[in-house]
DNA sequence: ATTAACTCTTACAGTTGGTGTAAGGATTGA
DNA sequence: TCAATCCTTACACCAACTGTAAGAGTTAAT
């Protein structure tokens, strides 16, 4: 059966939470360590998030945001903020849906078999806000545009995407893209990240791709220009 | 833009639901009769369809029900039923989302590009039984093999899969594939069959092609050999 | 069995798109 | 100002896709 990720502190709360899901025959893994909580729910492989907003260190919006900049969900947030702009965040983010505290167990289980159909049916697309990857066949989609990556320029997005908004070294394109850091001409990463903008360009996203002097390329947002 | 249809029979509410959707830039289609709901929903195309419960003649649920059967959506559900049966209901008859009235316009708006979204990004998989083909990219996939196919393959079973088990004819084949059935040389055709069948022996897929002499080509399950 | 119609296969060449190399120009920051 | 770093453009090679050509193989009716 698939398997749920519950990310809630409250301890409580998170048991009853189990308690509800298991009941409807899901496995549950419970984030109790929020150091690093976006490495501990992909190492899970989960089939489905639930998502606390309120949380130590990381916040949900922001585990939201990395979570589907890096394929994972669906995410389904509960939470007891009940403020409208909240619910918006986390949509714009990327969640799937948005329930608030105390939320009734079958409403809760019906949410959850909804968003499972829906994934099901789905491509799973890396998600930059307002583009999207499609990573096994490299195809972008940008508002009405959609356009076909070549390999190496699907890489370079896909490393680009899943880091942001890190910076993505030099040296781990290098890695990605020709299986060695210890590259004779470092042109070619250049040439690569030339037309990758290019093709970038011509579905309106320009300026998307911001260099890091002596460090390696960044993902950056397209509002400010 | 994309079109919404309103199905909501309260002539004040369908005209607030108009200008809230129409003020976010969508197109809208309201239905004014309730004679022919569903008909005159696919009618419209809509690339959403928000739906009130509380009808005339066929209740929402059933339109509900009766669009999901024709593969028409996304469905939002719109009502001042807030009963948890309600959405228990709906959601299981293949409602997208579920809202109660009142709603906050942000709400309503957010919801639905959210459900855009979603679909935007759904596989449409041509399903063959034991393999299927995604016609937007031609990648075909055959258990844990997948494989891309050219432009020419690509055509050439999405024709042979959506006629199954009926034979294609040659004529049609000509048109799809080169715009013409008053070809010159009708060789092409053959040599792409050829090309076809051998991509498909690579992922498991042999002798799935049948030859109908002097009328065209039938794909056919592979069980029997 | 014969034969004409139909189908399949293989080889070849043109086109296109992706890639790496090379060379020189532009930018950055001390 | 100047050296390090980065960007751009042009060129050539390669692989994949496609259509043409020629000949071999198969089918079904006589």
């Amino acid at each position: 059966m698939a398997k749920i990720v519950i990310v809630e502190d409250d301890v409580f709360l998170r048991e009853e939470l189990q308690n509800i899901v298991e009941k409807e025959g899901y496995s549950v893994e419970s984030i109790s360590s929020f150091d690093t909580p976006v490495e501990d729910i992909m190492a899970a492989e989960p089939s489905l998030i639930l998502l606390d907003l309120n949380l130590p260190n990381l916040s949900g919006f922001q585990i939201c945001r990395a979570l589907k900049a890096r394929g994972i969900g669906p995410i389904l947030v509960l939470t007891s903020r009940n403020q409208l702009r909240d619910e918006l965040h986390a949509l714009e983010l990327g969640a799937d849906d948005y329930l608030t505290k105390p939320c009734h167990p079958k409403r809760l289980i019906a949410r959850i078999q909804k968003l499972q159909h829906l994934y099901a049916n789905m491509h799973v697309l890396l998600d930059a806000g307002d583009f999207q990857l499609d990573e096994r066949t490299n195809m972008l989609y940008a508002g009405r545009n959609s356009i076909s990556l070549s390999e190496n320029e699907g890489m370079i997005m896909k490393l680009l995407v899943t880091r942001a908004p890190a910076v993505v070294s030099k040296e781990e394109l290098f890695n990605q893209l020709w299986g060695s850091s210890e590259y004779v001409d470092e042109n070619i990463l250049q040439v690569n990240m030339t037309r990758l903008r290019k093709t970038l360009g011509e579905v309106g996203l320009s300026n998307r791709i911001k260099t890091v002097r002596g460090v390696g390329y960044q993902l950056v947002d397209g509002e400010s220009g």
